[in-house]
DNA sequence: CTGACATCTGAGCGAGTGCTCATACGTTCA
DNA sequence: TGAACGTATGAGCACTCGCTCAGATGTCAG
């Protein structure tokens, strides 16, 4: 466990050893971890929050929903894959048409909580990155 | 309002045209989108993750949380300095050492509320990409 | 001031992302 | 069966991301 590491960072914690052994038991496990980032990569663009929250109205075809967040045909469906991989978009085919529901509502309580957080943030000024 | 578009999905909507109107109105606004797809941007991404699940137990230096998620003091520097853009972490500086916090305890309750999210997905099998 | 330490930052590279284009697939209708 | 329609998919490209490396900045001890 205290193998030799890369020491790029300074030699020892600065802060108290317990605390740090207690801190090592209560992070989340790494499987949660990636699963959790793969979660919420995909929320993390524009176009596919403009999918998931147009679904969250309720069920709607390919076409119809390309047309309503203003994106093509391709691009929209590519997305949906995407979303239908991850279990947050569900498929039902009805003749030709295909149509799309949220396969999970805790997106729309994570979309709202997001959205707090982001209307707080508005209120005080954004720093800059550079 | 109702131009020519490039016309790359069907011709008109399949769904009650009223509903679609309504739609549109409910959607999240477009300012909204963007600042909620760069919030969970900023959370889809495994290291970055492990960060803030970190600093969710308290305050550390960046040596400390360095090694605590086994990554390199610069990459640590580099990724709390978009947390600090964000406005999702605060950095706060004693001596040579530069200590940081959450910065938004609605991350904490994203955080939960994904895990949730995760845990039920799992017990379902995944679907395949291809 | 000088050296040591903790942190920050810019450049640059390999890997991944989101789109378009062309095309294949599945269904309906004549 | 064959054409039309809605959808799915693979290839390719411009762009972004997250890391490392080298060096700058800021702080403290002697």
């Amino acid at each position: 466990m205290a193998a030799a590491e890369p020491a790029e960072a300074c030699d020892v914690f600065h802060i108290d050893p317990a605390r740090v052994a207690g801190l090592r038991g209560a992070l989340i496990a790494p499987s949660s971890v990636d699963a959790l980032a793969e979660t919420f990569r995909a929320l993390g663009d524009p176009t596919r929050v403009r999918v998931l929250d147009a679904l969250s109205h309720g069920e709607l075809c390919v076409c119809d929903l390309a047309q309503l967040i203003g994106l093509s045909q391709s691009a929209t469906s590519h997305q949906l894959r995407l979303l239908r991989a991850l279990r947050l978009v569900r498929s039902r085919r009805a003749g030709r048409m295909v149509f799309y529901t949220l396969d999970d509502r805790h997106i729309v309580t994570l979309f709202r909580q997001g959205l707090r957080h982001v209307e707080e943030a508005a209120v005080k000024p954004r720093r800059r990155l550079a």
